[in-house]
DNA sequence: CTGAAAGCGCTTACAG
DNA sequence: CTGAAAGCGCTTACAG
């Protein structure tokens, strides 16, 4: 039961190992006679690839890793998914880091923790000041995940923040809704860009300034928007038309402080969410949110994260010192990837006020 | 900027390679001159381990592989969560896997498709018939997450199921409900034990047979949960006490339903799950859940399978052909983790009927 | 189309 | 306490 290697198999098949690789490895130009003869032999002594020897020998893993800030939260967890799902169709294996919103543990990846490990990471940083990764200049594959402007330093897939955060507060616009609050500013890249769609949707419609409210929270967490929008509400006089916040979890949050305070949702106050995480479409009422396209995000990423690892093998080739500028390849700025707003009953105003 | 590796330190350092090795892995006998030397070296050329090699050579990689059925479902989030913590904690890399329900996926882990990547593997199995696993005999580190009573061929570490639902029940009937619907049997073992759970508190109260009722549904799903209670609730009639849901995504689904009909929570159906996800504080209303300790299930799942590469390790010393029935060694029947009943609104009858 | 052989970067008996 | 050397299981020029 001692395991199996290449050269047992090329003793039984009585070839050498280079052909059992080859056989192994689909190459072409193996006779079917010998190939046969070899895939008998790998079934019969259940030969298994050790992905490590053969990681170490050709510098390819098969592996990458994807680091997300909290695997817990619903959101990471869906992109994690869909992730996983994309890499398994071209056969890759994902290494699921979850940073914990710990600038370290993002910096030590950044740093090329886990280099030798996977062939490429992706990353969804989340505290790591973006100067800083763009300082480290890594000299590995990395695709960095949502809408970070880390300059223009690193090939990065995401949504349109700006446009996202427009689109939902033009949607309440709609509705009639003209004292609106942005929930959720806090000290990201993230938050400053979903800031700055409400401000611009807010202006359009030539709200006025009075009517603006962006309301700080430290984590877009469903305990952080309970918790400002319970805040929000205590004491007397007139309550906001709506509330937009910067994600669903932070929106779960404020329908549940809404709901135990006895506000009505939509006719009192609507609630517009982003990420429209599956959760979204069972909460009281259903939440309107904005959907990322989680497929076309991780479908993009590996397309990305592949074209880096080709070419660092072909640029080592020509360059074997390494001193060629992985990243700089495919820099090129990028599309933001596709959202769409799904309107549910958290946002539905039968008569609108306008 | 080349690859720096133990050589090139040994050589700045004007020491072996060996030396080398023993600082970088703490090895105690080391003269703190050299030590300091070497660490200098280390530092100045920024090395970094290659921990393929590393594994390659000694057979430990330092990883090892988590396998859940979908990482977007919460309570695998979060439990997949916990192990990450949990495995940081000790050193440990997780490799989660995300098997999609997919059985051959399942199956494929079983043979050791990730032996020699994962020092051991953490199965949470859904769709594998226990048999099977228990035939394959798995000759690798091997610790099942959930409690699926594969014979005791494995270590395995969760929640009694049984007694679980039991509880669950048994609050329900404190709250003087007396026709408890139970929501979510399928073909799982889980769903077998919750369902025992739940009969077994029925018969102990001596409720009358024909307020029994056990709606069977395919997955453990909102969207399954919901369509079940819809249909429950379609035409006229009285209505149930309460719903026990096998697990809080359905009893989300269910409260979904409920809202949409207009049936009041807890007033006329009081509802009950189990996982206590994050979700569950949060729904309208709050629901009431079995909360598992998910980092005792990370921690004790952690231990099991450090000893099984321990004890692996050491035999295969003594003896080298490796027969060595690695999971025997710690297959002694384990003691359920603990759990404890979080009471929420859902459940919450002011005047108990009783 | 296939063989013999070097080597990826480590660890670890074996000596000293 | 430290060196010189073998070898983990592969891949891949280099020959033929």
């Amino acid at each position: 039961m001692a395991r199996v290697r290449m050269r047992d198999v090329a003793e039984h098949a009585g070839v050498s190992v280079r052909t059992v690789s080859n056989v192994v490895s689909g190459y072409e130009h193996v006779s079917p006679d010998t190939r046969a003869k070899v895939q008998r032999s790998l079934d019969e002594l259940g030969y298994r690839m050790d992905y490590l020897a053969r990681g170490l020998r050709s510098g390819r893993t098969g592996f990458i890793a994807l680091a997300v800030p909290f695997l817990a939260e619903p959101y990471f967890a869906e992109l994690a998914q869909a992730v996983i799902r994309a890499a398994g169709r071209r056969g890759i294996t994902v290494l699921v880091e979850s940073t914990a919103g710990d600038s370290g543990v993002e910096r030590q990846i950044i740093e090329g923790g886990l280099t030798n490990v996977a062939d490429g990471v992706l990353l969804s940083a989340l505290t790591l000041p973006a100067g800083d990764v763009a300082a480290k200049k890594p000299d590995f594959p990395l695709v960095m995940l949502g809408e970070h402007s880390v300059g223009d330093q690193f090939p990065r897939v995401g949504i349109d923040n700006v446009a996202a955060a427009r689109t939902a507060v033009e949607h309440l616009l709609e509705q009639g809704c003209r004292w609106i609050v942005a929930l959720g500013r806090n000290g990201s890249e993230n938050g400053r860009q979903r800031t700055e769609g409400y401000e611009q949707a807010m202006s359009a419609a030539r709200v006025r300034r009075v009517n603006w409210l962006v309301v700080p929270v430290e984590d877009w967490t469903r305990d952080q928007g309970y918790a400002a929008v319970r805040e929000l509400l205590e004491g007397d006089g007139p309550l906001p038309d709506a509330i937009f916040a910067f994600n669903d979890a932070l929106a779960v949050g404020a329908l549940r402080a809404l709901d135990a305070s006895g506000v009505r949702v939509p006719e009192d106050v609507a609630v517009v969410g982003i990420d429209a995480i599956q959760e979204s479409a069972y909460t009281h009422p259903p939440l309107t949110s904005i959907a990322p396209d989680l497929d076309a995000i991780a479908e993009r990423a590996l397309a990305l994260l592949e074209e880096q690892i080709q070419s660092r093998g072909a640029s080592e080739e020509a360059a074997p010192d390494g001193e060629a500028q992985v990243g700089a390849v495919v820099a090129a700025p990028q599309e933001p990837t596709p959202y769409r707003l799904v309107v549910r009953e958290s946002s539905r105003r039968e008569a609108p006020r306008e």
